[in-house]
DNA sequence: CGACGCTTTGACTATACTCAACCCGTGTGG
DNA sequence: CCACACGGGTTGAGTATAGTCAAAGCGTCG
């Protein structure tokens, strides 16, 4: 389905979107006719390993998460994306395989643009590949990051990592959401559902945070939880 | 110092790096005079997340680890690079500090080229970022793949995934040599030194390898090893 | 209202870590 | 040339952390 190439809605996914953001209107108007556009459900494969589509997706609109299986067929959810992030630039860049399963967590949008245009896109505005540099150097540092603490940190520290990084820099409050269920977490977090219930409890005994209810934790001594962390 | 820009020796180590070799001759004689050179004795720090230089380095010879320290003081390897590869480029495209460590394991010798002078080379020939970008996806996926199975597959799967790993696709042969310390190999593959001495250990009890000194082992059934890590 | 999936709680267990001692090989200095 | 020190590697004993399995509680959505 093409995407209605009217410029409140798709120029400003593109906008929303790092590796594009810094064109000009004229060079975005270039870009919008090879967009197309696919409607997913909630729970339905947005990207699998065994499809062999070389498009490159933006999320317009909903939740996905990006997973791995292992061997042994457990999850390992590698990051959640919101609008106007990327998904299945490896597979084009790479030509190979790269094994990552997306799946929607709600009802959501992507617009498409096929490898070919996109390289095309490319040749013509280098600048968007030193945003793509950009972009995958920040992933691979996330994912190095969270190698080491998840192999030389213990639970409770990953946890309370985690809470830390939902804190609004901006908007001083000490509520945070997860953004995600509880099992999902975990998975993210590479621990068990019932490791992170017992953890949550446990810093709740601790006074450290009170959970507000299922999805809503009250951080009640950040200074204290962030010493634990160092 | 200046690099000694003769073509036998520095054309060479341009010629070995990825992102330089599809280059024609004539632009990588441009590129030569913009390096500079560097050696490091074992056991030298590379790089460290504290000093705040901007440069890009091309491993001439020699081998050293990439590692993070978590907060516990723990040392997580990342990845060993060995002559060609190259390093601080993350500090470069993103402008943080990425609390890297590069250690020389043994004497070596390092090219570099500053900021400035890889992003003019860059804008000049735009094929060098597709070719980073490749080099970033593979990194990628490679430290997504390791976080999966640190966090879903047991020990003795991901010792067995390493050692298959350093089969030779080429040469048929059935003995590996670790190229490195078991000490850093453990931390490599997020295990404690003690833990990888007792799995090689059961591994040789069930006749499935054969140490036969330190740095070499014989794999005794491949195809087993194969079905142990699917 | 019922069913399903998520979450929590409990009991038990296993895996891998820690700490300590000892062994071994290598390189250094007397 | 030998003694020794040092770091790496192995082995053993004990332990702790987090996983598994099972059951029950809770919430949400048909």
């Amino acid at each position: 389905m093409k995407c209605n190439h009217d410029l409140s809605t798709d120029k400003n996914c593109l906008l929303q979107v790092p590796i594009f953001n810094h064109l000009e209107n004229k060079y975005l108007e270039e870009i919008l006719p090879l967009l197309n556009s696919k409607k997913f459900k909630k729970g339905d494969e947005v990207v699998n390993p065994f499809d062999n589509t070389s498009d490159l997706y933006i999320l317009r609109s909903g939740y996905v998460k990006v997973f791995k299986l292992s061997e042994n067929g457990k999850e390992q959810i590698l990051r959640f994306l919101t609008p106007g992030k990327v998904l299945g630039e490896l597979n084009i860049f790479t030509n190979t395989n790269h094994d990552v399963y997306v799946v929607a967590l709600e009802d959501l949008e992507v617009c498409m643009i096929s490898r070919k245009d996109f390289e095309k896109v490319i040749s013509k505005y280098p600048s968007i590949s030193l945003e793509i540099i950009k972009e995958l150097s920040n992933r691979l540092n996330d994912a190095e990051e969270k190698l080491t603490y998840v192999s030389t940190s213990n639970v409770k520290v990953r946890v309370v990592k985690y809470l830390l990084t939902l804190l609004n820099p901006i908007i001083k409050t000490d509520k945070v959401v997860i953004p995600m269920k509880k099992k999902d977490l975990s998975s993210y977090l590479s621990i068990s559902p019932e490791t992170l219930s017992r953890n949550l409890k446990q810093l709740e005994d601790e006074k450290l945070i009170k959970q507000i209810n299922n999805r809503t934790i009250k951080l009640l001594n950040i200074n204290e939880l962030e010493s634990l962390v160092e």
